[in-house]
DNA sequence: TATGAATGAGCGTTCATTCAT
DNA sequence: CATGAATGAACGCTCATTCAT
């Protein structure tokens, strides 16, 4: 019988080290070798397990996608009130692992291949979709329709610039880009 | 019979077919071939007036940056007060000129860039804190200190949010931009 | 509890599974992956009982070799005249079961690669050689010697000339193969 | 002024060396190394003036199509008779150039794939019906239509298989080749 | 000033083969 | 007896760069 059961394994890993090498190098300098060389296994065996390059970027991204939702989930199903669930969305938005540098450098990378990338494109017009909906959904107790329109996206865009900003200049963490964003939502509701 | 004063028509010429290229195919499809046969001239030109392609992605982000930098000093010598400042910096960074699809789509793939390229990086860090210290400073005059700093971060944000957002789905024009940020500031304002 | 007596059967299975994927897709586009995948097999197996492609390549075109062997031996033997014996070897070249544009594409691939791998070359300069042989043997007692050598080598290459242009082309069967040979044959037998 | 008229002095270079190499080493061991090598040239070259591999295969067998077209279409022109029709189509098909065995080899090579390749099966069949048209042709001067399109097929079989068992065994010159066909020719035509 | 021919390193991918199970 | 996970060399191809003209 064979060495059995190593799919999930070398999946899990493969999408690490692509996490991590998009972070150490940008996606534009990751190649199947960064990946499968801090993987610690052979360039082939990522054909072997994800077809190619452009499935295993996917999944990565996919993966990145899942760990947010379902971390969202958990903690909306927590939360008693609309001001509490808005609170859960950004806390997730900024919680450690999101924040993690790796993690906000490759989701950069995503960003800026999405736009000529069909595969990618979808994914991420799936979550900016999910996390509009999700604010709107909650506004909509607050505010009056047009006004929680607008606050869902202008939240939304907070939400992504200062992740990017963080990205970009380092000078920022979960716990500030989190009251940033916390006192913009009460400035809004108080309006 | 050599054409002289032909560098600063063919320095622009390559910047804008490599802002084309960019909006087009992204930033990693962008290539020395696409970006001269877009301006219609050969590839070895580019290393005649730019020494190489780094050197022409950096000129090409300099002259974007330059162009948002002159639009916003000139509207800023026109603003009577805090609030009319703070005003005509958001207008300028969603000016129409800005807010062209292949001008966003080619911030974003800078953006993704530079935290691997110093060259780039340093150009990005100098407009960030441009737009943080000039949000800041008109701030100042109108709200104290610590919520003076948190407002301009994330108006800060809340702008490269707005850019990315339009890059990444195209639901949003320049208008609704401008309008977003602008309840956001005002509500801050109120608060 | 291992299953014995399966390498007669693995070995069939795979010899016919090569032939099957050179008809299909030719021996440049004919790799283990294809071989073990139309066998139902895995890729592994081929070298438990062959050792190697190569080596399976060989036995395929030995065991091709030996059918047409086989046949001609069987059917000379039941042939009572020169005249007949000729006729046998010429209806065994072009018969169904040779003519089954699978093994022919077979052939032509192997054709292409004998002279590159001496493996091949020899099998295949047994076959050519043994052809030619029992054509001259036949056509002596029929025509002088210097005649029937000529005559030999005429109806050798018009014999891989029809196989050739029926894999090229298509656009003929077995019996209209046949009927050009014997033409042929008769043509110089009536000289 | 760059370096000028090169692309036909490359173009003969890079499918000479195709000859060469499919000579020497098959079709299967023909790479772009070893055809850029052969040229004396950088491999990228290959895709300069050819776009790719297979286009250059593509032009190699066009190549060889070409020159044996315009033998065959000068020798015609000089030809008195039916007879002396059908002399030169043989003397052309095993004329020396085109029973160079590394030719044949290439031939042999460019059979082999084009059933897999409809570039090279279209020239193919190219090729393949101008033979059996030219001989049809003037064998219908010569013989009834039945006959005359029996003996073409003889005649084109016999003309490849040739030039097949001359690449498989190089047992045989174009001089030998030529008469074995005139031969054939002959017996045919006097029946 | 400008060309485009030419290079060669490095890319994603394929594949025959090995081997632990 | 049989699997399929894993390897690594080699493939076709791309691309920034150089340079003779």
């Amino acid at each position: 019988m064979p060495k059995v059961g190593m799919e999930p394994i070398r999946r899990r890993q493969l999408i690490e080290a692509t996490i991590a090498s998009m972070g150490e190098r940008g996606l534009a300098d990751t190649t199947v070798q960064t990946i499968s060389r801090g993987a610690g296994v052979s360039p082939g065996i990522i054909h072997h397990y994800f077809g190619g390059k452009d499935e295993l970027l996917a999944a990565t991204m996919r993966s990145m996608l899942e760990q947010l939702r379902a971390d969202v989930t958990e903690r909306l199903a927590a939360a008693g009130s609309p001001r509490a669930r808005l609170e859960a969305i950004i806390d997730c938005n900024f919680a450690e692992a999101q924040f993690d540098p790796r993690v906000v450098s490759a989701w950069l990378g995503f960003w800026a291949q999405s736009p000529h990338n069909p595969a990618l494109a979808r994914l991420q017009r799936i979550n900016a979709r999910r996390l509009h909906s999700n604010l709107r959904h909650s506004l909509r107790a607050l505010l009056p329709l047009e006004r929680a329109e607008r606050v869902a996206s202008g939240l939304a865009a907070m939400i992504d610039g200062l992740w990017l900003r963080s990205a970009l200049t380092g000078a920022m963490d979960g716990r500030e880009a989190r009251a940033v964003a916390l006192s913009y939502l009460d400035a809004e509701l108080n309006a």
